[in-house]
DNA sequence: ATAGGGTTACGA
DNA sequence: TCGTAACCCTAT
């Protein structure tokens, strides 16, 4: 990567990051105005916000970037005339975890020869920044997210939230770091969380896995990128849970039977 | 005020 | 010299 004027400082990027999160990708001026990490961007403008993120969707996107494949116009990858969330594209991934990843075809239309196993976490944060749409869509694509990862079982574990707490099994590797963090941010672990957290561990090993057993330079960089999708899809299901708990289940559940 | 395109500067 | 990221300008 590059070291160029001013660089972003991991405090901005992750002000930025959780302030879109919170309020949406597109209210710059509501997220520099955030008390929350108005200290943090002060010498960000909104403008600068709003080039920042793209700059990130634009490096969460274009993972396989090892081509040299040039595109005079490289926008984004599954731009559609239909103004459809392009995400629920994904159809009946069972088998997440395993070190074949299914590569759905209308995806990618111009994919290159390199597989380049895209991560659903990667896609969901890339529809998030081309899903300009109020909270309502939000919700819906972070559950369809956390519904893909989960093979299509959030309405039951939400149930068995509200009946009967699960314990959280001990987690492994890595991952253990962002648990903590997360659970922090809740104030205690939850069922939803603990199941999106497990999912995202699943889909990250796969993606170890998968890279270990070809190519062993970029492993190193691959888990860093992951981590960082990871941990947004961690605040992801912490947002999602928050407004489950508000009372807006009845939304996630009428979007997940409607577009399942 | 936001989105998009274009330009500039820095690092490899 | 190329690629990437910040910066700047313009249209909606």
């Amino acid at each position: 990567m590059g070291a160029p004027k001013q660089k972003w400082t991991s405090e901005e990027e992750e002000a930025l990051r959780r302030g879109v999160l919170k309020h949406g990708a597109g209210k710059w001026r509501t997220i520099q105005k955030d008390p929350e990490f108005s200290p943090v961007l002060s010498s960000r403008s909104n403008i600068d916000l709003k080039d920042k993120w793209r700059n990130l969707s634009f490096s969460a996107s274009g993972l396989g970037s090892r081509d040299k494949q040039r595109v005079p116009r490289p926008k984004a990858p599954s731009s559609s005339p239909s103004p459809s969330p392009q995400l629920l594209l994904l159809s009946a991934p069972n088998n997440v975890a395993e070190a074949s990843p299914p590569e759905d075809c209308e995806k990618s239309p111009q994919d290159d020869k390199t597989p380049s196993p895209k991560l659903y976490s990667s896609m969901i944060l890339e529809a998030l920044g081309e899903l300009k749409e109020p909270n309502g869509s939000e919700v819906a694509t972070i559950c369809n997210f956390i519904e893909i990862d989960k093979s299509y079982k959030l309405t039951d574990s939400y149930a068995k939230r509200a009946l009967a707490p699960m314990k959280d099994p001990s987690l492994k590797k890595k991952d253990s770091a962002k648990s903590s963090k997360a659970a922090k941010g809740l104030g205690q672990s939850s069922p939803a969380l603990d199941a999106a957290e497990a999912a995202a561990m699943k889909v990250a090993d796969a993606e170890a896995k998968s890279h270990l057993a070809n190519e062993h330079m970029m492993e190193v960089e691959r888990i860093g990128k992951m981590a960082e999708e990871t941990e947004s899809l961690l605040e992801l299901a912490s947002e999602l849970y928050e407004r489950c708990s508000r009372g807006e289940a009845l939304t996630i559940l009428q979007v997940a039977h409607r577009e399942f």
